[in-house]
DNA sequence: CTGAAAGCGCTTACAG
DNA sequence: CTGAAAGCGCTTACAG
């Protein structure tokens, strides 16, 4: 039963009494087999316990039955939503993932594709720089790629975009659509493009209802919680008019909410309040935040299945799709008081 | 330049002028080779822009510079921070990562690894079940792996545990250390080996401190913080001599702060509270939230190294290491009154 | 230090 | 429907 070495298609044919064709044909699933040969060969290949050699099939066949994903870094709720939901589906296909980070320069990129390249049949790629697309399909010819970003200001270079810029757009509209012509935005990280897009989402959504720019304010953040915290009470010292805010991520808003909660300003009552990221405490804290939700599932989803049409018709594609999945508002308490 | 199709080692021989063995062994790091035909080869092979085929690598050599993590489910935070620090070493190695998830059954985890198999030099997998250890020896006998567990119960049988029981026990020795000899505990998830080990720790704790069993109050949970919440409330309506609390998590210990600050009880004037994961929000919240953190990275590396070792002693060590890694009590604002 | 040659375990025309 | 045989692109004893 158990072998000194992996037993091969050489082994499972002698056992079967039939050619290493056939036995290759059997699992390739090929129609030309009879029922029967099929049964005696798959007989013989589960008692002598044998699998196929990812590299042999590899090397003749040309495909790995694996595809890279490599994203600017394995961290976070993004990454491992997006794995997630690409390798459920690569799983059902038969499909491994292998994963990798980047870092830094274009060049290094390459490398890191180059050598990834001869593992994989196709590839997901998160990486922001305009012309990468056909760089890519210059540099790696025989590779399907498909490229992602969650940036709508690179949408013609890419295929895959999670809108940020339409999201705060959403949050934006949502709170004018509640009355309020006076808002403030606390900004993201400075130098973030996610936080550019979202202030300018926002900025696209005040400007469209009229809103004159003497009547929304600005105010710096950086993400982390205490930066919410920080800016609220800096705007409160300003001006007290204000009556609704969107935070660039739910953890300024957050820290926003807490510094109102201490200093008696009323969620929504007062100030309606919108984050970003849809963050599990979003829905947790009193009174549970709105926020603008990142479908990352459907992104991966759709990557994958963009990617499986490119392998399958094995035609790279250098047609950009610029497809965008789009974000969705999560009403909740704090944004829930009409004007 | 652009070739129609991938460059092989017979061009990068042609071009050097020289056999295709020595290219082989210049693209092994081979000591053989002259400093100066060396230069020549590498020239060559950057003039055409070659890369070492891993399939024919793996085919005939053997090694894949691949290495496979297999997890129960490739969600959360755990998943992420698992792969990001077994990910960084691995590239300084010149390794790929391939993941995988797992339903159900042992038997399909055995087609899962027989599978992934050919295409990795060696394993780490988080499963659990007595004996499986061995019975992966047994049907995988080629290939090195690296078991990890979450819990300590099954310490014989993995080479890796992180620990939750010392976590737990931790959080409860810092809240009696303090001086609180009434402590109430909110319990994880029915059914659910980390909620179990934890209470065990506190259990474990309160008994060695000689803390009568009346006066510990075992509270039930779900790890979401509404059932925090709940716990609380319940606990108060029964007794108001509790004085401390230590949550199987931390969303409940939100839970529970919540209400405390919602009905008049101080933290951590009234009731200390310890919870456990050390969530970003731990750090967020007012008081900010004393935890416990499980060193999640420094258990993917430990993983990754036990597994290097096995795959350059060439031998499939089947002497499970049992090795913990120790968790780590943060220590804030809501356990900060001494009674 | 370098090369010729066998072999790794498959796939896939090509015959029959 | 099945088989014999070439070939995929490397590595590695074995000679020299």
């Amino acid at each position: 039963m158990k072998q000194d070495k992996e037993p091969t298609i050489y082994d499972v044919a002698r056992v079967a009494e039939v050619s290493i064709a056939t036995v290759s044909r059997v699992f390739n699933k090929s129609p030309l087999v009879t029922e029967k040969t099929v049964k005696h060969v798959l007989d013989a290949a589960r008692k002598l316990g044998f699998t196929p050699s990812a590299s042999a099939r590899g090397l003749s066949g040309g495909k790995q039955e694996t595809i890279g994903i490599v994203l600017p870094i394995l961290y976070g709720n993004f990454f491992s939503d997006l794995i997630y939901s690409v390798q459920a589906l690569a799983e059902d296909r038969g499909y491994d993932i292998v994963v990798a980070g980047q870092k830094g320069s274009p060049d290094e990129l390459f490398a890191t594709l180059k050598k990834l390249s001869s593992k994989i049949d196709g590839l997901i790629l998160m990486y922001h720089k305009e012309g990468l697309k056909e760089e890519i399909i210059r540099r790696c010819p025989r590779i399907p790629v498909v490229l992602l970003s969650r940036f709508v200001r690179y949408r013609e270079h890419v295929d895959l975009v999670l809108d940020n810029f339409t999201g705060a757009k959403l949050a934006t509209e949502h709170l004018i659509s509640m009355g309020h012509r006076k808002i403030a935005h606390i900004k993201g990280e400075e130098g973030n493009i996610d936080a550019l897009e979202r202030m300018e989402g926002f900025l696209n959504a005040t400007d469209a209802a009229g809103i004159p720019r003497s009547n929304i304010e600005l105010l710096s953040g950086t993400f982390r919680q205490i930066s919410g915290y920080n800016a609220v009470e800096e705007l409160f010292r300003k001006r007290r008019d204000i009556t609704a805010i969107f935070s660039s991520n739910d953890a300024m808003a957050l820290g926003a909410l807490n510094w109102m909660q201490q200093n008696g300003v009323n969620v929504p009552g007062d100030v309606a309040m919108c984050g970003f990221d849809d963050i599990e405490f979003a829905q947790m804290v009193r009174p549970s935040l709105s926020s603008v939700y990142l479908n990352t599932q459907k992104f991966g989803e759709t990557a994958f299945r963009m990617l499986m049409d490119q392998i399958a018709e094995k035609s790279v594609s250098d047609i950009p799709k610029g497809m965008v999945i789009a974000p969705e508002l999560k009403r909740r308490e704090s944004s829930s008081h009409a004007r």
